[in-house]
DNA sequence: ACCAGATATCTTGTTACGCAAGATATATGG
DNA sequence: CCATATATCTTGCGTAACAAGATATCTGGT
């Protein structure tokens, strides 16, 4: 994929670091509907969620490998008269299982941190 | 501080990830209302968040010393009668500035999150 | 016919950060 | 007098996001 044009990369930002660990999730949550090979889920990504969980493909064909290995999802390459082979991946079950689980260890996270940024810090 | 005795490790867990990048925003939430030390911070965290966003002061204290280094926070040492000398932190104007920016950062991820894993799946 | 660009995958190296584990020092209670 | 609580700091490990580069096929324009 073509690196994005211009635009603003001025702030590296924390963006990367938030998105550690709940990239698995994301990704996981995407195929719980049917399969989708690599490239299709870099640009719906892209597109869907307005930049805010933009990933490219250095980053994503790790994780896709990351999930095979460990058993959540499987593969099926497809190579149709024309145009390039696809590697489509699909939830399997022990995967939906992880999906689940990775959920719910989400909502834990983000309810404890919208808890937190809710009160008022008093510390003593 | 000691390490937790026995009690559960079983799952390592991606909690360690998602803290990623959130660790600046609590901290600086935390002292958004007043001074604070160190282990105070670690206690503080390790109570109120019920077990959601513990942290070991292995952690806390280089991200602490992050933020001097970067003007987020100023520092004074305690050394009373009785008892251990402590390093107490303050927010800068600099640093109320950046923990506006990361809460707005968290608030666009989060949203994201939730606004992903709220739709259908719908890849195509 | 040719070449730029889109489509599609994979790999290598860099960087940053959370954390375990260990070190150090002072106060307190049995 | 020694274990425990309080308080800080440091080193090394593992991991994951990403940039950058490589490869290959198809399409569209000139």
């Amino acid at each position: 994929m073509a690196p994005r044009p211009g635009e603003d990369d001025d702030r590296k930002g924390i963006a990367r670091e938030l998105k550690r660990g709940s990239l698995e999730l994301i990704v996981l949550h995407l195929l719980s509907h049917g399969e989708a090979y690599g490239y299709e889920i870099v640009t719906a990504l892209t597109e869907r969620s307005n930049g805010g969980l933009e990933v490219t493909d250095g980053t994503l064909y790790p994780v896709l490998y990351r999930l095979e290995r460990a058993g959540f999802v499987a593969v099926r390459w497809e190579t149709p008269q024309r145009g390039v082979p696809r590697k489509y991946y699909r939830l399997t079950k022990s995967g939906q299982a992880e999906l689940a689980r990775l959920r719910h260890e989400w909502n834990t996270f983000a309810g404890a941190m919208a808890s937190l940024l809710r009160q008022q810090p008093e510390i003593t």
